[in-house]
DNA sequence: GTGAGATTCAAACTTATGTTTCAGACTGTC
DNA sequence: GACAGTCTGAAACATAAGTTTGAATCTCAC
């Protein structure tokens, strides 16, 4: 008895011991849900709960409590997130360009699916503004990587280091054209009603950060030298 | 008494009698940086009494509740910020060019001075992530008129219509750019730590921005015909 | 200086929320 | 079918935060 509850409050079901993970994995889903809405703190574990119709006591006896939980959430966001589209557009085989218009696509493709699966760049979005202790670091895990990519693929580009200082600017560029559609969505659908991110239009938009970014891209690599043939031809 | 008591609570002190605004002007300033630094839901009227010395109950005293106080901080926030600033910069008698270099700067130099003045910007991206309830309005009461005459203002350049969808991409890739900064400023430093936002370095920043913008909105200008002289110098 | 209203203060109240408790249900084993 | 361990449920608990209260203090016109 006693000791039962010790050792559940140490333990709390870190790992999913049977198969009764059932309710564990309501409660990661409907968690990942709310907490991509609200950010931590303003979402409550009742909501969670309630949506994931388990009891309230569920969160800390599977995770010990409300942070476990988050940080269960924002591991696997990190793992399942478009991380994966992103690494594979970045790994494939290509000319350059093509991936840098396969990675604003694979990025700018989790706004078009608000409901399913695709949380996970918003919790990053809401760590953004408000960071939450430990798991900035987590962020940083993920984040540096990509950055670094990103970074080579537009230095790759440019025919510029991929440190120097422009090649940031440029990345920072790239980022922020598809940041704002992720970030300002509901603003931007105020401001524009019309706007709707199907995935068709997504495309669009995708093909037009391309475009926009390219036409400086391309400039800055012919900066040194005359743009070659190649440069002028798409 | 009684009454007292009942004018009280309907009026809290609607606008400053006399000028004994002190206290009142304290608990606004005091209240504008710490909702700029944690949103409205994540900061506590104890942290902003707290940090203007003001007593506990002098907030809904003076401002009804803390959604009283909230909203008079936006207000003043949307009067008071870059706005003039940006609004300066677009009445400006200068081709259109310059006037957008200039919105650029005004907008970004909000980054510079993170301890003064400028929490203002700072909590419109909060209300972006995650939207109050009544103040969703003022926002778009601020945002609309900006977003119309940045429109307009890139539409000169292209010349292409301001509501054509190319003309709002391109504003987005414009805001995008600069929202960046604003919102992944803590990021960012973590992933470039060499990256100071002093005033000069700013300067190079917006002078960036403008420079990877006009790259596209030119060549979008000539497209139909050719570029002219003027496109291609400067 | 005095009184009325405005303002401040410390304390208490109310509600929301994360957490704990403990009894009971479930599950698989002997 | 009894047992041990796992899980669930309803209720209670503790704390934090927004709000209210009523007395004390201040301000200023008369």
């Amino acid at each position: 008895m006693f000791l039962a509850k010790q050792i559940r409050r140490q333990t709390h079901r870190v790992s999913a011991p049977k198969a009764a993970a059932s309710t564990r994995e309501k409660l990661i889903e409907a968690a990942g849900h709310v907490f991509a809405e609200h950010g931590y703190q303003a979402t409550t574990v009742r909501e969670i709960v309630k949506r994931s119709g388990a009891n309230i006591a569920a969160v800390n006896y599977h995770f010990g409590d409300k942070l476990g939980l988050y940080t269960e959430v924002l591991q696997r966001s990190v793992r399942a997130a478009r991380v994966d589209a992103i690494n594979r557009a970045l790994d494939q085989n290509a000319p350059p360009e093509d991936i840098l218009r396969a990675v604003i696509k694979a990025r700018l493709q989790s706004v078009a699916e608000p409901n399913l699966a695709d949380w996970h760049f918003r919790i990053m979005v809401h760590e953004l503004v408000q960071p939450t202790p430990a798991l900035s670091r987590v962020v940083n895990e993920v984040s540096r990587p990509i950055y670094k990519r990103l970074l080579e693929l537009i230095g790759s580009i440019t025919d510029l280091p991929p440190k120097d200082e422009k090649t940031r600017l440029c990345a920072h560029s790239v980022m922020g054209q598809i940041l704002v559609y992720v970030l300002a969505g509901p603003l931007l659908k105020q401001l524009w009603p019309e706007l709707e991110m199907t995935p068709v239009q997504v495309d669009r938009i995708a093909e037009h950060i391309w475009d926009f970014s390219l036409a400086y891209l391309r400039q800055a690599n012919s900066g040194g030298r005359q743009a070659t043939v190649q440069d002028k031809l798409r």
